[in-house]
DNA sequence: TTTCGTGCAAAGCATTTGCAAGTAG
DNA sequence: CTACTTGCAAATGCTTTGCACGAAA
């Protein structure tokens, strides 16, 4: 069980109710939120949130290396809770996005063709098994 | 040597002097450009030309295959001349993008874990070799 | 009091869309 | 004539910025 709040603390971040919420969510539901649905989440329970803060906030984590932004679908971010490397796969059909776990000797180096990698990242894209199932359904 | 304007007639795309362009400077330059790269290097040699046909064309390529979007600076959408397989390095110094070829048997699966693969790519982000050169003289 | 966090409104950018005018066959 | 292409201008959508109010130490 990950303590929310003391993630924060340890990050010299000061863990105000609105943080707690957006931080909790990246994390809880698994889902690589956008930004806009973390809002639209959170606006339920704290009214009074603004976009601006959940930005700030996105903003605040990813320079702490909390989280990390995912640019795999083009038009807009998802926010990915940091915890061991791994690797993504965003579906087409329903737009949600799997981790997955790859083992390549690539995945581990520090330097490849003379260049410094800091980041590394897998990003697969298509039909992911739940939505091939609907299909199957539909055609039998 | 490649013949754009073949590609373009083989992919049924009437070949104008704007489409030519376009594509070639995609090509030529292998600096995965963006739409606005394109569009200002254009603008010199054809000064009528405008944003909207540089956007509509590359979705025309896009959608005949020729040209493949690149999410990889989160901010904007860099395009990549279709060849064969290969993944790219992002510099965050200098923003340069580099093609990279990796061997490793999950970029030749067609499923995994269930999801039917369309696409992979493998996204490598840190400091290039050029970067690195300077950082060392600037240090000396 | 001084600093930090929040949030409204406006601005900024990349991209898309509506539509009118031009071109090719 | 008909279908396609171009390009201006406006709109859209995600994200950032400016700024003022309010809370905390």
């Amino acid at each position: 069980m990950i303590n929310i709040k003391i993630i924060l603390e340890d990050a010299g971040i000061k863990p105000t109710i609105e943080r707690l919420s957006i931080l909790k969510y990246s994390n809880s539901k698994n889902n690589h939120p956008t930004a806009a649905m973390i809002f639209n989440e959170i606006v339920k329970k704290i009214p009074t949130i603004s976009k601006t803060t959940v930005y700030n906030s996105l903003k605040l984590f990813m320079a702490k290396g909390i989280v990390t932004p995912l640019y795999i679908t083009g038009s807009e971010v998802r926010y990915d809770f940091v915890t061991k490397p791994h690797h993504h796969f965003f579906c087409e059909k329903c737009g949600k996005i799997y981790d997955l776990e790859v083992e390549c000797p690539i995945f581990r180096k520090k330097h490849f063709q003379g260049h410094l990698i800091k980041q590394q990242h897998g990003y697969f894209r298509g039909i992911c098994k739940d939505c091939l199932g609907k299909e199957e359904k539909k055609q039998s």
